[in-house]
RNA sequence: UGGGGCGUGGCCAAGUGGUUAAGGCACCGGUUUUUGGUAUCGGCAUUCGGAGGUUCGAAUCCUCCCGCCCCAGCCA
């Protein structure tokens, strides 16, 4: 955690923050104690993340803890690699559950007590209707539903059946644990909910020892009781499931009494968040992976290069209300920027390489010059450059026909190369095709380090390698996933992911040191944007992932045609 | 004529009867600058979904209306 990360609740202000803090001052709870409760059924993505950054750092602020529970209730969809893959992104986040790591699947002996507390109280029966018969007797959401025939039985039936299906009698399917409540409630919730159902199949954790497994709505309220929790958060779609909640606890003797709180789920602009959507991007392979860098998962953004502390500043900035949002991705770009402006040590880095010679500078030498790691940060110390007769420049540094605005090389305009010298374009050799193929100029010996003892000034500055030094790499750039701002709002979201927010980059050239870059080190790339060394870089085989690009006001001016006149 | 929520600038979001309606992002413009980066300065809602009403005074209270989201899994 840094130091901009939140350490008390003074600075942090949302209405569930302000009934923890009415609830503390009326001596309701001795402290806080909220949880983060996956489904190991998937990736972690960014608004998981808003999620354990709420639970967390409540915890952390009120002094409480947070508890890791695993909401594991259903064995035909969750896996063990989910689990360890949720453990290691909720880390990587920052947050420490310390012992507090629990399972959903601990409590079936106490859930199944506490079933047949209610059977035995007769406010739970075994119903024999089909998935389909329950439906239809369900109603609809203006109509009332139908009470089921098998709703009164005895409750010596009841205990009778729910044992057998407990013992594996039935086949899946065939009954279910429901609730007595109301088939006439107009929240669907209320409506008799299943609380067991057979299910055959066998847990990652408990193994083939229950072939019932409780619902959610059965399991959730009573784990948070078993573990003390003050404050249950979830996002709006449970709020109807409030009632139930409630319910539950209400008719069994449950060891506290937690309270569900709702907020309003995270969405982002250019993106998607439902765990559906995500699969079938990796099942179909428009992505490379859960990780690829434009996944919204936790592990995609990691692999992209993005500090969990920006992660956890965008979770703050976004802030915690019960209105429908849309967050702009512009402000996640920005908290990655900022973040990484102060942090990451900048390097040069030719993308799209143009060979330049400096005819008046001597064959066959070189020397080294002094480069500034970071002007954010002093201690980020000094490095040497090496520069030499042949160097490379960016292609898009240099225009044959500059309009006025274009600060850069042009044939018989000056420039400052970055930390060397001011050098002036003289002549631009093409191939047969017509193309830039190398310029040719002119440097003045007595700018060397970048400063023209003449007062003499350049309007542009630009990043080069060394054509004798420079090591080739692999640089993978990311745009945003979709086109568009809300895909699939036109139908399929598929056609809205953006055919370029992929573009891979050979025979890109970097001055030496960024060879020796480090994984999960950020660099900045001059004038480019921030990067970092991807899980498939070798030292044969260096690969760089663009995590965010730097703001560009040149392309802005060019995006609106401007440039001025040539 | 089901139930539950939500509507403050392009996107978020403070605001809880008396403030010129915070702040951030985005956008626009200036300054600084050996990154067209950063930093910095300034601009950006006479108005709070709409219409009535209460009040000396309303984004905040009342009434009606409009719009959007969620719920009919033996998913979570």
């Amino acid at each position: 955690m840094s130091e901009a990360d939140t350490k008390n609740s003074e600075d942090t202000r949302d209405f569930i923050r302000e009934i923890i803090r009415a609830d503390l001052d009326a001596g309701k709870h001795d402290g806080v104690v909220t949880r983060f409760p996956p489904e190991p059924n998937g990736y972690l993505h960014i608004g998981h993340a808003k999620s354990i950054c709420l639970n967390f750092s409540i915890a952390q602020e009120f002094g409480g803890r947070c508890h890791l529970r695993f909401d594991d209730t259903n064995p035909a969809k969750e896996e063990q690699e989910y689990v360890d893959s949720i453990q290691k992104d909720v880390r990587w986040l920052g947050f420490d559950w310390g012992d507090n790591l629990f399972f959903a699947s601990d409590y079936f002996d106490q859930l199944y007590a506490w079933a047949v507390q209610l059977v035995k109280a007769g406010k739970a029966y075994v119903d024999d209707l089909s998935a389909d018969e329950i439906r239809a007797h369900r109603g609809t959401l203006t109509e009332p539903g139908k009470n089921s025939p098998y709703r009164d039985r005895s409750i010596e039936e009841n205990l009778n059946l729910f044992q057998r299906m407990r013992a594996g009698e039935f086949e899946d399917g065939a009954r279910v644990l429901r609730a007595k409540i109301d088939m006439a409630s107009g929240n669907m919730n209320l409506r008799d909910p299943v609380m067991y159902r057979i299910v055959h199949e066998s847990h990652p954790r408990t193994g083939d020892a229950w072939c019932i497994y409780p619902t959610y709505d059965f399991t959730h309220g009573q784990s948070d009781a078993i573990e003390h929790i003050t404050h249950s958060i979830c996002t709006l779609e449970f709020e109807d499931h409030r009632p139930l909640y409630d319910w539950y606890l209400d008719n069994i003797d449950a060891p506290s009494r937690p309270r569900q709180y709702e907020f309003s789920r995270l969405n982002v602009s250019h993106t998607i968040v439902s765990k559906r959507y995500l699969r079938q991007l990796v099942e179909e392979g428009h992505v490379r992976g859960w990780d690829d860098p434009r996944m919204p998962t936790i592990s995609g953004m990691r692999r992209r290069g993005l500090p969990a502390a920006a992660l956890r500043d965008f979770a703050k900035r976004v802030g915690v209300t019960k209105s429908n949002n849309v967050i702009e991705v512009a402000l996640l770009d920005h908290c990655a920027r900022e973040y990484l402006n102060k942090k990451a040590l900048r390097r040069m880095a030719v993308l799209d390489p143009l060979k330049v010679v400096i005819e008046n500078y001597p064959e066959g030498q070189s020397e080294e010059l002094d480069a500034v790691n970071n002007p954010e940060d002093a201690a980020a110390g000094k490095r040497k450059v090496s520069f030499g007769r042949e160097i490379y420049i960016e292609r898009s540094d240099f225009m044959e026909d500059a309009p006025r605005k274009f600060f850069r090389l042009a044939p018989g305009r000056e420039v400052r190369l970055r930390y060397a010298y001011f050098v002036t374009c003289t002549d631009v050799i093409k191939n047969d095709a017509g193309e830039v193929v190398e310029l040719r100029c002119t440097y003045d010996p007595e700018t060397r380090g970048g400063n023209s003892p003449d007062g003499r000034k350049v309007k542009g500055t630009l990043h080069w390698v060394s054509a004798a030094h420079a090591v080739p790499a692999e640089v993978r750039l990311y745009d945003h996933l979709f086109s568009r701002a809300d895909p699939g709002a036109d139908g399929n979201f598929l056609d809205d992911v953006d055919a370029e927010s992929l573009s891979v980059l050979e025979g890109c050239l970097l001055e030496p040191a960024l060879a020796e870059a480090k994984a999960g080190k950020a660099v900045q790339f001059e004038r480019q944007g921030y990067f970092c060394v991807d899980p498939d870089s070798t030292p044969e085989k260096l690969v760089f992932n663009r995590t965010v690009a730097l703001r560009d006001k040149w392309a802005k001016i060019q995006a609106k045609g401007g440039g001025g006149k040539k």
